[in-house]
Formats: C-alpha cells, sequence, structure tokens
DNA sequence: TCCATTCGCAACTATTTGGTTGCAAATATA
DNA sequence: TATATTTGCAACCAAATAGTTGCGAATGGA
C-alpha cells in the first residue's frame, strides 16, 4: 500500500467514495464514519489513510479525536482531467480519419 | 485481474488514462496505441481488455485489425458522480455541524 | 490517578494488479 | 500455398491492495 497515490487511485475503491460521500454531507471522525460500513474501523482508517496521501482529505486534530474534511481542490483535479477528455473528444475528426484510411488504403 | 470493473477502476491506472486520451482524439488499434508506450504491446493489449469490460471502450472488428473507440455513455458516468459530489458539497451543513457539536459537549 | 475511548501503527494474509514471455488463431499479401 | 502481420489468450511473477488482529500512545472524564 505505497504507491501511485493520485486522486484517480483515491476514487477507484467503492468504500473510498463512499468516504468521500458521507464527508461531503458533513466532516466526521473515522469511528463515526466506520459505523456507515460493515468493515472494521482499521479497515475505514486505511482508506482514511490513503485518501489523506492523496490529499483528497485533510485531518482536523481536536483533543483525542480527528475530524476528516473534504479537501476540495483536490477533487477538481478529477473534473479538470474530464473537462480535457471531453475537449479532446469534441475536437476528434473522425471524418479525416476516415478520409486518411481512405488515402492508405488507395496507397496499398 | 479479474473483479470490481467500473469506469473508476479504468480511469485508476495512468496509462489506461493515457490510452482514453489518446483514443478521444483519434481512434486506433492496439498495434498503434503501444507505439505511444515503453510497455510491450501485450501490456497495452491487457489494458484494452480492462477497458473493454469497463465499457470505457468498444472494439470495432476490421479483418485482423480491431479498432477501439471510446464509449462515450460510460464515461458519462464519472461525470454523474462527480456532479453527485458536487451537490451534496454545496448541501454541506457545517454552520448546523457545528451546532449539533456544541450542543454535544453541553449535555456531557 | 485510574479507566475508557479514540486513534495510528506494525505485522500478517489473501487477492488483485500490472507486467512479462510464449504461443496459436485469423487475416492479408506475395 | 507459403509467409508476415495483427491480435488475443494462458502461464507466470513481483508488487500493491484491502482486509484482518494486536498493540501502544494520547486524550478526556470519574
Amino acid at each position: 500500500m505505497e504507491s501511485r497515490r493520485d486522486v484517480f487511485q483515491a476514487i477507484a475503491d467503492p468504500t473510498r467514495r463512499a468516504i468521500i460521500m458521507l464527508l461531503a454531507v458533513n466532516a466526521m471522525t473515522p469511528n463515526a464514519l466506520a459505523e456507515h460500513f460493515d468493515s472494521s474501523r482499521q479497515a475505514v482508517s486505511k482508506h482514511l489513510q490513503i485518501l489523506t496521501e492523496c490529499e483528497v482529505v485533510t485531518p482536523e486534530y481536536k483533543g483525542r479525536e480527528i475530524v476528516y474534511h473534504i479537501n476540495n481542490p483536490k477533487m477538481k483535479e478529477i473534473e479538470k482531467w474530464l473537462e480535457e477528455f471531453k475537449l479532446l473528444m469534441s475536437r476528434r475528426f473522425d471524418q479525416l480519419d476516415h478520409v486518411l484510411n481512405e488515402l492508405q488504403n488507395r496507397k496499398k
């Protein structure tokens, strides 16, 4: 559980996506989060650790409790990537591609 | 390399994200794609297999060649999830949360 | 001070992942 | 027909992942 720590890795796991959604509604402690899942507190804690490493989530230390918050700017990176993808899709040149294929076939 | 096949798993790997971007520009065969990467054709092929399972990509059989296309509707699922997240974020009730915490502290 | 609670860390396990190589099937070309 | 090209599939491997249990540190209340 070491490498390739980015937002996309963060949202790959369904439990982590659920954690993100719960934290989007309300910042929470690991225990409060764990109550929403079948898996143990430690499992949730590990996901929080990963989410923290990805900077998708930020811990706020309050005495012995740790309240986890969504780090919104990091989530925007997904949006950004998606926008870029959509831009490329809108610019795709199937027609030109078709023409090029035709030319190549004629060449042969 | 078996389970949990969804769009989020599909975009978790940086190579797969690159493949998606390339295919967004222009539908391509595995060989054409592999030229853009250091890893072997088989590695790229495996990613294409995963992307096909996730329905992020659709194969078009042309004789011995297979042209891979982006399956746009599937990509929209990411957008959909992100929209839901953004909605929850916009509705988050930090103020209320704060009030509840205050009440709880007083109760103790 | 003593005890319960909250939590991270370490060790361990089974499964999944991303990659490799080798091979066989199908198609195109000579 | 013989040969080269494009491709998927199977077997294998090292590393990462998701989960577990057990422990110890720090905090807060009695």
